[in-house]
Order: structure tokens, then sequence, then C-alpha cells
DNA sequence: TTATTGATTGACTCATCAGTCAATAAAAAC
DNA sequence: GTTTTTATTGACTGATGAGTCAATCAATAA
């Protein structure tokens, strides 16, 4: 069996098992022997390629970022109009490539780790800023206090993850309309610059 | 020292001492003994009173969902248009009684455990179906789809107080107003009735 | 006084689990 | 063909922690 290479492809499937743990526990109460019973492999393999437990979770943490952070790229690249590249944000968050119920289970549980593993606290923030930024940067041409706007958008996004994650049933495909509903009432609210940019459709 | 009738008091103690243990550990892991250490009584007589640890967990849910409650019909009790009403809801979630570190801290950790265990869940649903129909009520005054804004204002009420409280320091003044922003955009947005409920002030 | 009840302790049991390690096996290098 | 490297196992250790229980103690009721 030993042969050469196999580190990415352990480190991928245990990352896999990671998710899918949390996500069946609902919880980070999973044992690293059943993370890696669900592998294929040994307790002290898994040991061999994280070090510890909680270098797996928080690679499990990275790669889901990693996957979203690929999605909202992917949909920038199909928008045109700041509008569109805004609503591109918004839909990525609750694409069904990122919200499976496995996924939102363990980001539910990443948000409680974050309180007390430092690791997982600057991931978390790391993804706050950069949706703040590319929020920011779409908002700025159309909406005069984009400041203003943007911490509203942001805080909107992940309360209705929030809550569409604790549901538990599945891709919920109103989500994304709320968070729009919201951007509309909110651009019109402050003033856009010009008339052009209004919801281009 | 065994005097008669300290269930009541030794209850309590317990209760905060569960909030004040994981706002601290910033996670659901702390043990039976500490709390009760902390308490001032054995794990023995934890167990006596509670049965279990999830029983204390729960319990403690209950008692900041309690104590939330109470400071929203206060604030209720005070205001006297809707749009003061829908005001003084949203303030609560935020009010230094609400938003201390040790409660956010803990309320995060209920977010998680809500994914595992049910009776958790059940509270949660309570508290978001409590503040539906409180919003909603007076949403229906002043805003013509009240339907549709409702859920929006409640995932952004949860999406503010969950950033909020990641970011740990303390009581942020500006969260009940980043509220109140979206709120008075989706009122704008979604006609009111008539003119005399606008934003009185 | 005596019996009963509720409060209280802390030692004990039993289970669980993270992380270690020595041993093995196969591939690759020489 | 020998050596080195890498993958891999699973038994083991040490620690921790939930929940139990028998025993004690004090107040109250009889």
């Amino acid at each position: 069996m030993p042969k050469q290479g196999m580190e990415p492809k352990r480190r991928a499937d245990l990352i896999g098992a990671v998710i899918d743990e949390i996500g069946e526990a609902g919880s980070l109460d999973v044992t690293v022997s059943s993370i890696a019973r669900r592998a294929g492999m040994s307790s002290g393999l898994a040991h061999h390629y994280f070090g510890s437990k909680d270098q797996m979770l928080i690679a499990a943490m990275r790669h889901i970022l990693a996957v979203f952070s690929q999605r909202v790229a992917a949909g920038l690249r199909k928008a045109e109009t700041p509008y569109q590249r805004l609503c591109a944000i918004i839909a990525a968050n609750f694409e069904d490539h990122v919200f499976d119920r496995r996924k939102t289970s363990a980001w539910l549980s990443f948000y409680a780790l974050a309180q007390s593993n430092p690791e997982a606290r600057h991931l978390l923030r790391t993804y706050q800023q950069r949706l703040r930024s590319n929020l920011l940067h779409d908002l700025r041409f159309i909406c005069q206090q984009p400041q203003e706007v943007e911490p509203v958008l942001s805080a909107l996004i992940d309360g209705v993850y929030l809550r569409a994650a604790l549901r538990r049933d599945g891709p919920d495909p109103a989500a994304a309309d709320k968070v729009k509903t919201a951007l509309d009432a909110l651009l019109a609210a402050h003033a856009p610059l010009d008339g052009q940019s209004q919801p281009s459709r």
C-alpha cells in the first residue's frame, strides 16, 4: 500500500471527513478517531499529517473559506455593473456549493470556535474583511454613504445565513432575495450618485 | 449549614456560574466541577439540582432569554407609536443588561448547541417566533409588506448581534443604529399606509 | 427526644479521547 | 541487493470529566 505522495490526498480526505463529521454531529464534539475512520485511515495517521485535532479543525475552516472565495470570484467574473457585482457577492453566500448542510453546520460551530481559538478568530476576521472590501468597492459606485451601508449589508448576510443554517433544511432559495430586498431599499434611501447605475437588472 | 429552602438560590447561583464560565472559556467546554466551584458548592450538589450538565446549559439559556423578554416588555411599555415600539424592540437587543460579554459569549455557544440539542433548538425557535410576532405586530401599522420586511429585520438583528458579539469588545453603541438605518430604508421603500405614522421621532 | 427530610460532600467508577511511539511494510534510491 | 525513506498501524498512556452514591449534618416535625 504505502505509495509515495499520499500526503495531499490524505489531507484532503481528512478535511472532507472533518466537515462531514461536524456536520453530522452538529458540534465540534467529534473524535479524531471517527474522523480518521471516515477518511479511511487510522487515528495515528491523522495526527501524523495534522499534528493535532485543532489543526484539523482550522484546516477545514480554511478550506470552506477557500471554496467560498473561489465562488465569489467566479460570480464576480460574470458580473458587469457594480450592482450586478453586489448581487453576485450576495448570491455566492447562498449558492449550493457553499450552502450545503454539512458546511453550514460546520460553519456555525466555527463561530463558536472563534471565541476560544485565536487562529479560528483570525480566519473569521479575514473572511469579514474580504467581504467588507468587496462590498465597499462596488457600493462606492452607486451609493453616497457606502461606509454606512456596508456594515448593514455584511451583518444582514451573516444573519440570513445564520438563520437559514439553523433551520437546517437545506438551501433556502429565498435567502439571497431577502438580502437584495434590503440592498435595494438601502440604495434608494442613500441616494445614488446618478441615475444610470440604478438596479440595472 | 443545611438550611431549608436553599434550592432556588442554589439554582440561581449555578445559572449565573454557567454563564460566567462559558463566557470566560468562550465555549461549552466547561466542567460541572468548575461551575459548581464558582457557585460555591460541590459538583455533587450541582448534579443534585440539575440532574445533568445539559440541563444546566438549557437552564442558563432559558434564563438569558427570560431576561431579554423582560427587557423587551419594559421597552415596549414606554413606547407609544408603532415606530417607537419597533425601535424599542431593536434597542432591547443591544441594551447593556442583555449585551454584556458573558452573555453574548454564552449566546454564541448556544447557537452551536442548538444544532445538536433539541431542547436548545426549541428555545431558539421560541425566541425567533417571539421576535417575529413582535415585529410583525407593529410593522402592520406602518408598512405595506410586513411579511417581506420582517424576515429581513429579524435576520439583521441577529447578524448585527453576532458580529458585535464576535468582536468581543463590549456593547457597541452603534449596533442598534445599524438596524434602524435599515429599518428606515425598508419603511421608505415599502410604502407606508399613510403619512402620519412616519418616523414620528 | 426521636424520626424525618433536605442539604451537602467528595471519593469513586467508568468511559472517553488526544496524542505518542515502536514496529512494520512497501516503495524508491543507490 | 541493500539502504533509506515514507506511509501506516494500533496498542498504549495519561488525563479528564460526567454522573453516582453512601455517608454526614442540621433543621424541622412528631
